[in-house]
DNA sequence: GCTTGACATGGAGTAAACTCCAAGTGATAT
DNA sequence: ATATCACTTGGAGTTTACTCCATGTCAAGC
């Protein structure tokens, strides 16, 4: 079984090793193994769980809701459905952001054309801020 | 030439007054009209720039951006190459982050399919996780 | 004339998510 | 055996984007 210190679950994820022992303390990792120094080995476990927080954490979830999946997680099956509920529910809150990024990205373009116009001539004013 | 007052434009854009002082306080808003007790008095042009304001909020595009990119518009002509420079490296961002968050979404859908397995009892196991 | 209500201001407070720091431990290299 | 180094902890500090509050002003209604 791999284990591997903080200095490497660090680099491996680009997540400083304040923020790892910080997502530990909060309940983000359910089980970090430690050697008898008290020194963090993560495994693959961990590691798994690492890479999904940032995953999740990337596209802005926010650490309470994470908190709370991995508690419940923790509890075993009993949580499955409520688990479920949750994924779904966050997935939506997703879905919406991402609905409203790609609005902005569209409105963007449109401006930086504007902007092109105007540069190559073709406008003269730029009247049309915002 | 319609003005409308901060209560008015707060509840057309779902923005709260302090946040409308807010945004005008820190340079967000060029320029608001007032009339001769020093109440806003927001015309068209406020306005447009308040819902452009909040669009790119939205998004999640960051105040100090914001901030620079208003300021770039009120010194004029001699900064649209910079302007539409600012709006290009802004776009990429979210290029990038929508990227981010359409995989989110696609390996969250994933796990809720496998909760639904389970729930149909086609698995057994939750050992999936995370 | 007085109250009410909507507005104004400056500045303090808050929430989220880290980030930094001081002080301490234990294994390893010289 | 002493220094160095990588780790540990608890707790304080920081950043971003608001949000709240105390105090004050003015116009309108009773």
């Amino acid at each position: 079984m791999i284990k591997i210190t903080i200095a490497e679950v660090s680099k491996k994820y680009n997540l400083t090793q304040d923020t790892l022992r910080y997502y530990e303390k909060i309940g983000l990792i359910p089980h970090v193994p430690r050697n008898n120094n008290g020194i963090r080995n993560f495994d693959e476990e961990s590691c798994r769980w690492i890479e999904f927080i940032k995953c999740m954490r990337s596209a802005g979830m926010q650490i309470e809701v994470l908190i709370k999946y991995i508690s419940l997680f923790k509890q075993g099956r009993e949580t499955l459905e409520e688990r479920r509920n949750l994924l779904i529910e966050q997935k939506e809150k997703l879905v919406e952001k991402y609905t409203e990024i790609g609005n902005t990205i569209n409105r963007l373009e449109n401006k930086i054309k504007i902007y092109d116009e105007i540069a190559e001539g073709k406008r003269k004013d730029f009247m049309e801020e915002p």
